[in-house]
DNA sequence: TCTGGGGTCCTAGGACCC
DNA sequence: TCTGGGGTCCTAGGACCC
């Protein structure tokens, strides 16, 4: 058996654990530079509010009903989430961490003490208790499964936020009541795909003919239709191993036209690659960077590309990251066009240094190790004191989010204080 | 004026090899 | 007149996830 445990409206919650004040307004969350809606909670959903949207568009809708709006404080949440992950690993054997808001959990052994309604049950009140986020709990034979039983928990009030299925008939009544794009693994392509054979729900999926599904759709949906089925294709881990790419990008808080201010923007974003590269203890060989116009770019000219640099020695140093991500971007940059965004990608990621060969200089770099770690150590709170001076100094690049709630959890002069009489 | 960021996996097609 | 078969590796792009 298998569990997946989702937070409801994590960010939302996050924003209003330190705020008795907001219970039962409607609350969102923005993202990244203040663009679009990704947290919504209920009595925003129930506005009319839908994720994805663009904040411009629906902020006069928001200011006449009084909606608590929050920049994105990732802060915040990436803390809350590891106490949500800490409650559930202190209850459940083997958990995997899937994103910041739902884990899977081994459910198998619990059978010999309760049953996976209580297991489940157990869960969200200590969740609940320990954090005040109010999670869903799905449990059944596998994760694909899990994932529509907790879909089911939170959908149905009267599920109380807890669905534990294995019977068959059972499983296949609530598969009849999902939709097919619903199901976890089916998208926007492949929902309106299965609709025009007349496969609208989870349950006629399951019934779709294999090979018919491998051939339009690739392996991924077969596997998806065998766990509906009851098979297990996905194990608990998948997923889990090292990174393959790691990226850095943003879109900027205005446009962006002048080469040196992409420069100072490209260079950040390296320096970051860079921290974040050191922080997983890995190497890469391979720096691309990428810019682009808006998607939405309806006054100048729309253009985007990418460059790659393959560098001769895997690298740590922040300083081969920037230096290859400069290369790249004089590659691609154009004049004339109004930039929206850019970003740093490191590939072919490796575990150490490889070993020089015969023919391969000595790396140019001396004592790069220590300086770096240095720079980590000095910067570990996040706030960049020490930085690249190709950085630029209060950018205008930067990020908008003019809408942001204190660090309750992480920074000392921004814990809430409370006053007894 | 204003539309997120960070990932994974799979597939098709081209280059190249013997 | 005729021009194989089988393989690997890489890349770009699509689909999906949260």
């Amino acid at each position: 058996m298998m569990a997946l445990i989702d937070v409801n409206s994590m960010y939302c919650s996050c924003e209003e654990a330190f705020r008795p004040d907001l219970r039962g307004r409607p609350v969102v969350v923005l993202s990244n530079n203040d663009g679009a809606l990704v947290a919504i909670n209920r009595a925003a959903k129930a506005l009319g509010l839908k994720r994805g949207e663009p904040y411009f568009r629906c902020r006069p809708l928001l200011e006449k009903n009084n909606v608590a709006v929050f920049s994105s404080n990732y802060t915040l949440y990436a803390s809350f989430s590891a106490r949500f992950a800490a409650v559930v690993e202190s209850l459940a054997p083997r958990t995997f961490v899937y994103s910041i808001d739902e884990l899977f959990a081994d459910a198998s052994h619990m059978s010999q003490v309760m049953s996976p309604e209580a297991f489940g049950r157990q869960l969200r009140t200590e969740v609940q208790r320990q954090t005040t986020l109010t999670c869903g709990v799905g449990v059944s034979l596998n994760k694909t499964l899990a994932k529509l039983c907790n879909h089911a928990a939170k959908t149905w009030p009267a599920t109380r936020g807890v669905v534990a299925l294995s019977d068959p008939d059972r499983l296949k009544k609530l598969m009849s009541l999902v939709g097919a794009g619903d199901v976890w693994g089916v998208g926007h392509r492949t929902e309106k795909g299965l609709a025009g054979m007349g496969i609208t729900t989870a349950l006629g999926l399951a019934q779709m003919d294999i090979r018919l599904a491998r051939r339009l759709y690739g392996v991924t949906l077969e596997r998806t239709i065998r766990e509906l089925r009851g098979e297990v294709c996905f194990a608990l881990e998948e997923g889990a191993g090292a990174k393959q790419q790691l990226v850095v990008s943003r879109s900027f808080g205005g446009r962006v036209t002048q080469l040196e201010e992409m420069q100072q923007a490209v260079t950040r974003y390296a320096t970051r690659a860079g921290e974040k590269l050191r922080q997983e203890k890995r190497w890469a060989r391979v720096v691309s960077v990428f810019i682009r116009s808006s998607a939405y770019e309806t006054q100048g000219v729309p253009y985007g590309n990418q460059a790659t640099e393959v560098l001769t020695l895997p690298t740590q140093d922040t300083r081969d990251l920037i230096q290859a991500a400069q290369t790249g971007l004089a590659r691609i940059w154009r004049d004339g066009v109004r930039y929206a965004k850019a970003g740093v990608m490191l590939a072919d990621l490796q575990d150490r240094e490889t070993q020089l060969d015969l023919f391969t200089p000595p790396s140019l770099r001396r004592g790069s190790e220590s300086l770096m770690a240095t720079l980590d150590k000095i910067n570990r709170d996040g706030r960049s004191r020490v930085f690249f001076a190709g950085e630029g100094i209060d950018p205008a690049y930067a990020m908008r989010r003019d809408l942001l709630s204190p660090a309750y959890t992480t920074r000392w002069k921004d814990i809430p204080a409370a006053f007894l009489r």
